[in-house]
DNA sequence: GGGGTTATGTGACAAATTGTACATACTGTA
DNA sequence: TACAGTATGTACAATTTGTCACATAACCCC
């Protein structure tokens, strides 16, 4: 359960949960809860309280025995433990139809990402403004990464220009990618990359509905 | 690894990784090959062979010993374990910039999903045509579901919405349901929901990026 | 047609994840 | 201050998932 720096070594499994329970304790938040037990979370989210107690003692105490938790307090830590509190800025690479909506995408704002930069190779994009923001060329990402600091990038392009973009990112000094291309991309190990490849859900949808009608 | 009709149970984790291997063996067979082994496609993919063998060999045995697999053969089987050649038809409830996007999605109609039918509640859009769909007002989705089948909804309302079109959307027949909304939806265990909640992706990513400065 | 080479399929092992049971600590009441 | 009622945190068991090693089968070349 410990790292080599003695840290504890969490599960991605652990780590895929806790976005959901943030934004259900907001949800109770806003409803006037103060206080919320395992019990009651798990039952909004379809988790076994168990597995969710867990999850929250691998970081540490945040609960009261016979109590439950603290909501607003809880929120906090979690924020902090996802780094929502680092304020991230983004940037959007591809202003096609899927780049155009995840830039009016408003949950990335109430997480605390920000939206600084946008990238089209199209020059009939560039200089285009979109929720104040200019479409640069491509280009210049470099550039513009000098001006305003980058985190991270997410490629909306299409796949075969996919590692392309990956490439000049990771030049341009990017941490992290967040990739909407079904393929693979090749980084060094020192930049973070998470795969959000659509037709994968779809797929395994049409699997399951496949398998039902066979009965 | 028997279900109750020894069928062998097969694991989530497999299912999810079939699109990949059956998007690669395309670009495979685009590229001219006829024959690709476990070794290559795992190294395309980042996956070990192994993983891959096993994977394939819990539906059947498609491989060639001493060979590896024909590519287009095998194309057509995962294809058929998928449910792709059920000609599965869609609709997308709420044209936002996401249902917008998703409506222009060009990798559904390569999978063999058919975008038939959009909905939303906003009196400006109904009517409006996208790709030779015209939108309809949310009301008439159990009508035209009528007309033409649905198989699959999309959910791309905002998430307090998402619970009543879910609702709308099981009333009216569909089997599946592949929800964008960031909120857990109640339906008849009858019918399938696939969860796309792109905020899991971004945290996540935003808490690995955290974790590698405080080291 | 026999032996070397190659790549699959599978059973045993290892790791990760989830589920169960219970000890512990806090609250409120008399 | 003692006791009943709750809800967390954690040690342990069970399950699932992934890795490794090797037997098996197909191909090629002589």
């Amino acid at each position: 359960m410990k790292d080599d720096n003695g840290k504890n070594v969490i599960s991605k499994a652990t780590i895929d949960r806790l976005p959901l329970y943030f934004r259900t304790l907001r949800l109770s938040q806003e409803e006037g809860a103060e206080i919320i037990s395992s019990e009651e979370l798990g039952q909004r989210l379809g988790i076994t309280p168990e597995q969710i107690r867990k999850d929250l003692a691998s970081f540490g105490q945040f609960g009261k025995k016979g109590v439950g938790y603290y909501i607003l307090e809880l929120i906090k830590n979690i924020g902090n433990i996802l780094g929502l509190d680092n304020n991230w800025h983004l940037a959007v690479i591809g202003v096609g139809h899927l780049g155009w909506a995840l830039a009016h995408y408003r949950n990335f704002d109430s997480l605390g990402f920000k939206l600084v930069a946008m990238f089209d190779i199209d020059p009939n994009k560039i200089g285009q403004c979109i929720k104040g923001i200019k479409v640069s060329g491509l280009d210049s990402l470099k550039e513009v990464m000098e001006e305003q600091t980058i985190h991270i990038g997410i490629i909306a392009v299409p796949e075969i220009y996919a590692q392309e973009v990956a490439d000049k990112l990771v030049a341009a000094g990017v941490r992290g990618i967040w990739n909407f291309a079904p393929r693979k991309i090749e980084v060094p190990d020192t930049v973070r990359v998470i795969n959000e490849d659509l037709s994968i859900g779809l797929s395994s949808l049409s699997f399951y509905l496949a398998r039902q009608t066979q009965e």
